[in-house]
RNA sequence: GGCGACAUAGCCAAGUGGUAAGGCAGAGGUCUGCAAAACCUUUAUUCCCCAGUUCAAAUCUGGGUGUCGCCU
C-alpha cells in the first residue's frame, strides 16, 4: 500500500517548516491540509507558507480557489486524493500538512461524501423556522424525521441539525454518524506525526505570531479582499484574523479589541486542534519544546519515520 | 492627619441574615458537505484578617489591615 506522511499539530507549532524538511528528507512532495491556506489573496493571515518555500517543495491545495466561492470537506476529499495520486506517480512521498481535523479524516477514513450536498433553498427555510420559532422546532422537526441523528445531536447545534435534515430531505437517508464507523483508508497507510509544544509556549508563539503577522500587512491583506466584496458572510472569511478585521473594518470594534480578540481565538483553536488530534491513536507526538535545537527534533522525527516505513 | 467609599475565583462581578448567580480567562470533550466552523461539560467547602451578636453571618456590630476618592 502507498505510504503517506501526515504532519498534524495545532497553529504556530511550526508545521510548515518541519514539513518542508521532511519532505525535502524523504524527497517528497506537499499536500496542504488546511481549509484557509486553499484560498487565493488569503496569504498573510492564513500563514502559508513563503514563495521561497514553495519553490524549495512543491506544494499541492495552496492558492486553488476563489475566496468568494464556497468550499467543502467533500471538494477537499477530491482535490486531496487527486494531488497525493499524482505525487505518487512520480514516485514521490506525499506529505500531507496542517491542522484541518476533519479534512485530515476524508484522507484516513473511508468517508462518503457521494450522497447529498447542500441545498439552499431548503436550508433558508429551516433557518427561518428556527428564527420565528426558536432551535427547539428544529430540533423537534429532526426528532420526528431521523430520531437517530436528534439523540446524537445536541439542541442547541442548529448548523448540524440542519445538515442532518437537509440529509433527508434530499436523499431520504440518514446522516451517518461518522466516529461510530471508522474505517480506515483502503487506499493509504498513513505514518502519522504530531507536533506539539507545552501549553504556555504554544500559546506565546501565538500572541507573538499575530503581531508579526499585523506588522505584515493583515489589515491591508483584509482590507483588499472586503473591498473585493468578502463579508463575513463567506467562507472564507470565517477563518481568524479576517472575521476579526472584518469587524474592524466595519467599525464594530477597535482596531486592539479585534486583535486581542484574534489572539483569543486562535488559542482557543490551537486547544481544539490538540484535542482533535489526540484521537489517533497510531499518531506519534513529539513535543517540540523537549528539543533545543530544530535540527535536533528533525533527527528524532526522521529516525522514527525511517523505522515505522 | 481628617472624612468617606470599597474589599467575593486568575480577571470582571451578583448576592444586605437561611447555606456562594453569571460572564471572561483556564481545563476537558463532541465532530460525515461552512470545520480557522458549530456545539457540549467543568472551575470558590468559602467571601481581606481577628473578635462579637445569632439556631444561622459574605451579609449585622467592634477592632485591625489594604485599596481608592475627597479634604487639609
Amino acid at each position: 500500500m502507498n505510504d503517506i506522511l501526515v504532519v498534524a499539530g495545532p497553529t504556530a507549532v511550526g508545521k510548515t517548516e518541519y514539513a518542508i524538511s521532511l519532505a525535502q528528507y524523504f524527497s517528497g512532495e506537499i499536500v496542504s491540509c488546511d481549509s484557509m491556506q486553499l484560498y487565493r489573496f488569503m496569504d498573510i493571515g492564513s500563514a502559508k507558507p513563503t514563495a521561497e518555500e514553495r519553490r524549495a517543495v512543491r506544494h499541492y491545495l495552496v492558492d486553488e480557489m476563489d475566496p468568494r466561492e464556497p468550499f467543502s470537506v467533500a471538494e477537499y476529499q477530491g482535490r486531496a486524493k487527486a494531488a497525493i495520486l499524482e505525487i505518487l506517480k512520480k514516485g514521490k512521498l506525499p506529505v500531507i500538512s496542517g491542522g484541518t481535523g476533519l479534512y485530515l479524516n476524508s484522507l484516513l477514513y473511508e468517508m462518503d461524501f457521494s450522497a447529498p450536498p447542500r441545498k439552499d433553498d431548503y436550508r433558508q427555510k429551516l433557518e427561518e423556522l428556527s428564527k420565528i420559532q426558536g432551535k427547539e422546532a428544529l430540533h423537534r422537526l429532526l426528532k420526528e424525521k431521523d430520531p437517530a441523528a436528534a439523540e446524537r445531536i445536541h439542541p442547541n447545534n442548529t448548523k448540524k441539525i440542519i445538515r442532518a435534515l437537509e440529509t433527508i430531505e434530499i436523499s431520504g437517508q440518514a446522516v451517518r454518524p461518522f466516529s461510530n464507523v471508522n474505517i480506515p483508508s483502503r487506499e493509504y497507510r498513513p505514518i502519522l506525526i504530531g507536533l506539539t509544544r507545552n501549553r504556555e509556549e504554544l500559546y506565546a508563539r501565538i500572541n507573538d505570531r499575530v503581531d508579526i503577522l499585523m506588522e505584515r500587512g493583515l489589515l491591508s491583506e483584509v482590507q483588499s479582499l472586503f473591498e473585493m466584496g468578502l463579508t463575513e458572510e463567506h467562507i472564507s472569511m470565517k477563518g481568524i484574523g479576517y472575521k476579526e478585521l472584518i469587524q474592524h473594518l466595519e467599525g464594530k470594534w477597535e482596531l486592539s479589541e479585534a486583535v486581542s480578540k484574534i489572539k483569543q481565538n486562535t488559542r482557543h483553536y490551537a486547544k481544539r486542534q490538540l484535542t482533535w488530534f489526540r484521537r489517533y491513536d497510531t499518531m506519534k507526538w513529539f513535543n517540540l519544546s523537549d528539543y533545543e535545537k530544530k535540527e535536533l527534533a528533525l533527527e528524532d522525527i526522521i529516525s522514527w519515520v525511517r523505522k515505522n516505513r
